[in-house]
DNA sequence: CAACAAATTATTGTTGACAATATACTAAAA
DNA sequence: TTTTAGTATATTGTCAACAATAATTTGTTG
């Protein structure tokens, strides 16, 4: 690069990338990835009323774009709008739950179909990679090195599918069950095991070209994903506070 | 009821009326609403700008709401924005249309599922009562009368699976889809005796309770329409028009 | 002290104004 | 005639002020 006559201050670089940011993205759009970031990742916890003035302020925007966001978050099932009371991050009922799970399941074995038909061999290797993980964590009893292999196995299966709009749909339904089962997620640990063995099972239905197999697995696994933290739901929790 | 001192026009009835309307629902979702109707209604086709000012004339609104109102119709993949260029209704290619017909069959396979250990007998006496008027518009060829059948046939499916969470993601998929059909289903007749003969083998599945069978039929039955409809397009239009 | 009523404060809903960007138009040059 | 530069117009993005509603506090009464 040849040296230009008024050189650029490392702030003029922040700021001009800064604005090449808004160049591509209103501000509507920051205000709802952040939004959904902090709350997929459990920053907000279900139940929190998000005040429009207060996450203006923090976020440095009117309350426009925050409004706006708020529009796209319900839509998204990530949060719920009350007139006049104000927009809550989601909280999800056990029956409500219940029913999503059914969803997932079916858009779950519609990836293990097609999946199956299409996944290009890179793919299947990083599936037996992570099931292999899967093994180490599940040995270890280790939930919290289980869960991440968990999202990446489902996540290479989805891409696996080849089907832009599917992968959207059940990425979305993957984000709202989130949404109920983080509370749970911690104590969950003795499933690991029965999971690992589906995840590995699914992967040889896959590797076969099995469609039909590989779509009935992933139904079931989702399903019985159901059942485990329904059971583990009603057993009491690791430290039940006193009442 | 008593009569009051100072008796209400009855402009001041439609006055007091609309309050009510507003005391519920917010701006936003009013025009949300009135869009959404005119989209999934064709009234305003697939690839229209929609301008921001002068929707928010028409329905006497500021751009707030408005703006509001596509953030949401833009989740719900009735819209697409462009940023600093405006707001389009969704144009779905054939592509997309093929994937998300991947997606419904998912979706209504479930239905069926769910249906056939769910529903009522009223319900099952609707479908039977659908059927039997489907058989009728079959033999006139009255693909007029045949569509609206079809599209109460599978809302009273859904119903009958008796799962909000599936019902609610079934009818997005089911509004993509009519952008893509509007177009090309007027000259669809031909495929509606197949049609129909699927729809009274799915309800004859779902009358016997089996479970499997009405999953299968309906999925199968969402992926034949889409090769019908796809031969359907490659035919010559009726009309072609000269170039 | 508890319960209810009124007034105060905080928050959301809506609007119109301003800024930034893209589109349409006009005129000059090749 | 076509291209292109410059200008004017239209449209979207953002903001701040105002209106309407809900939540809170305060004060009063039984």
């Amino acid at each position: 690069m040849s040296r230009t006559k008024f050189s650029q201050s490392a702030l003029t670089n922040a700021h001009n990338a800064a604005i090449d940011v808004l160049r591509e993205h209103s501000l509507t759009t920051l205000v709802q990835r952040e939004l959904e970031r902090q709350i997929v990742s459990g920053e907000l916890e279900a139940g929190t009323k998000l005040n429009e003035a207060e996450i203006a302020g923090e976020l440095r925007v009117s309350r426009g774009p925050v409004r706006e966001a708020f529009r796209a978050l319900d839509q998204s099932g990530l949060v719920r709008t009350e007139k006049n009371r104000g927009v809550f991050v989601r909280q999800v009922s056990l029956e409500e739950a219940y029913e999503i799970y059914e969803v997932r399941a079916a858009l779950d074995g519609l990836i293990g179909r097609l999946a199956a038909q299409r996944i290009e061999p890179a793919q299947l290797q990083r599936l037996r990679d992570i099931v292999k993980r899967m093994h180490a964590a599940s040995r270890a009893l280790d939930a919290a090195a289980y869960f991440p292999l968990n999202i990446e196995f489902h996540e290479v299966l989805g891409e696996a599918a080849g089907n832009q709009a599917l992968l959207q749909n059940y990425q979305r339904i993957v984000n709202e069950l989130n949404l109920y089962r983080r509370e749970v997620i911690a104590r969950s640990a003795e499933s690991i095991p029965a999971s690992t063995k589906d995840h590995e099972a699914i992967v040889n239905a896959v590797a076969k070209g099995d469609a039909e197999l590989a779509g009935r697995l992933l139904f079931e696994h989702v399903l019985n994903g159901r059942e485990r933290l329904h059971r583990v739901l009603q057993s009491p929790p690791v430290h039940r506070p006193r009442v």
